[in-house]
Order: C-alpha cells, then structure tokens, then sequence
DNA sequence: TATTGTTATACTCTATAACTATA
DNA sequence: TATAGTTATAGAGTATAACAATA
C-alpha cells in the first residue's frame, strides 16, 4: 500500500468537496428568502420540537454555546425565532420559532428539496437511500461523541 | 406529504452536518502540521499530477480564481508550493508542490487515515465502499457543471 | 478586447476565552 | 463556586468585483 493509493481512499475528502458545493448552491438558494445556511439549519432543529434552550441547541448541532448565541440573537432580529424565559431560572431561557418562523419553514424546505433533486438525482432511488441512511446514521454517533470546547 | 414529513428527507443537511464534524475534527489533527483544511485539499490536488495552472485548479477544486489564489500564496510563503512561470504566456503560471510539500503529504494522509476511520470505522466495509464510491460520483458530476462565477 | 491571475473588500461560520448574572 | 448564556476577538474559508499585465 502507498501513499498514491492511500490517497485515494479518503471519505472525508470527498465529502468535504461535495457538501461544500451542495451548500453553496444552496445558500444561493435561501439568499432570496434572507436566511443563510445556517440559520435553517437552525430553524430546522427547533421545528416542531419544544422550545429548547440554548444549551440543548448546542449539543444537537454540534456546536458551541457561543455560536448558538449569535445565530439566535440574529434569528430574533429577524423575527423568525423568539426567547421565552425559564421563570425558575432566571438564568436560562428557551427558543422557538415564531409564527413567522414556522411560516417559513415550508418555503426553505421545498428549496431544500429542490436542491437536494438537484443534486442527488443522478442516484438511484436506492443509492439515495442509503447515503441517507449512513449519514444520519454518523450524524446520531457524532451527537452521541463530540461537541467542541466552549 | 406533510412539510413535517418532507423535513426528516434533507440528505444536503445530514451531509452538511457529517462534513462539519469531519473538517472539524481534522483540522484539529492537521493543526500540529502548520497546515488547514482547505490547504491540505489543495496539496492533495497537487499530488502525482503535471505543474497544474491556477485557473484549471479553481475548475477541478470548483473554487474561484481569487480564492485559488490566496491559498497558493499561503502555500509559497510556507515553502510547500512553488510557481512555474509559463514561457509562452507571460500571464500564466503552473503550480506544483515543492520537495518539502511532498514529503509531508504522506504524514498528512495518514492523519487523514485516522480520521476517517474515527468517522466512518462504525460502518460496515460495504457500506463505507458505497459511501465513498456516492461521493465520488457526486463530486464527479460537479465538476461537469459547476464553477461559482468569478 | 479577451484572458490570466492578483488584490481589495466583505461576509458567513465558527472557535476560544473572558465575562455577567444567577444559582 | 458552578452554571447558563453573552460578548469580544480572531481566523478560516470563500465569494464578488475591480484591477494589472499580457495576449
């Protein structure tokens, strides 16, 4: 086995390189409703859940407490998220979709569809499945694994 | 078909959050080598081919010019990639990795190595061998069609 | 004029770390 | 002291657009 050989046997490299061009497209995608990738990957995880604190949000997708706070500060600035707060912690407080927010989640999700169309329709209706299936599959074991220091 | 239903059918957001969590982790590893990311792809897509110009590059790695740009400067001042000037055409140039930027690719896949297995080592090795032939077929077909605009 | 590549600018995404308020 | 969350700072990554040099 050689390094020429080895390198080309890297996952990782190859999903950096396809997710990278899928979200682009789709981020061109979501510009004209005025959300960015992120923001509806964030609206997406608070649909029709319960209204989640910060901290929860955080462990779900992975990410810090920090980046949680500026993506919701910006959400509520845009009236598609609110706070609730926690009356026997006046520490916390938990988010959710407004009704604009929820209103929106259609819209975002049939663009999402069509990128996805786009992009994965050149799959076979069972090779489709599958790489759903083994990407949710690594999603759950990440949760379960890793969340970035704070 | 409710939007609920059509929520839980995005592969373009599953995808997203594996990449993120693999780049992540990889960065962390790469780190220790003075190298990110994007300049690991790079070099990868340097490795074993003819002194590639810049403009091919952005095509092959569907990035823009400007960004191919930046990143190869980076590469030179590190000593990792050098230019070739291109006597016909006084504009163009080729790049290519230098003797240092060679030796350390080996070190590099190897980290790579040990990341994807920490990420994909809970699948079956059929199913790794499918995930990894999908994304290459993706990636492929991306190529065929897409360059952002410059 | 068209093309190759660089530079200037800007923005998203995200991390780390210091901080505030409450427990 | 410990915890929930915010804020300050920084850097990667990448785009768009204006530009310079050469063809």
């Amino acid at each position: 086995m050689t390094a020429a050989s080895e390198l080309t046997d890297h996952t990782g490299y190859w999903m950096r390189m396809v997710s990278n061009a899928v979200s682009q497209e789709f981020a061109r995608k979501v510009s004209g409703e005025d959300v960015t990738v992120a923001e509806w990957s964030f609206m997406r995880a608070l649909y029709e859940v319960e209204p989640t604190p910060p901290s929860v949000l955080a462990e779900r997708m992975g990410m810090t407490k920090g980046a949680i706070s500026k993506l919701a500060e910006r959400l509520v600035a845009k009236g598609l998220v609110e706070r609730t707060e926690n009356q026997r912690d006046k520490r916390a407080h938990s988010l959710s979709l407004t009704k604009e927010g929820r209103a929106k989640i259609p819209v975002l999700a049939s663009l999402a569809d069509k990128n996805d169309a786009e992009f994965f329709g050149v799959l076979t209706k069972e090779e489709h499945k599958t790489l759903d299936r083994i990407l949710r599959l690594l999603a759950e074991r990440r949760e379960l694994k890793s969340t970035p220091v704070d």
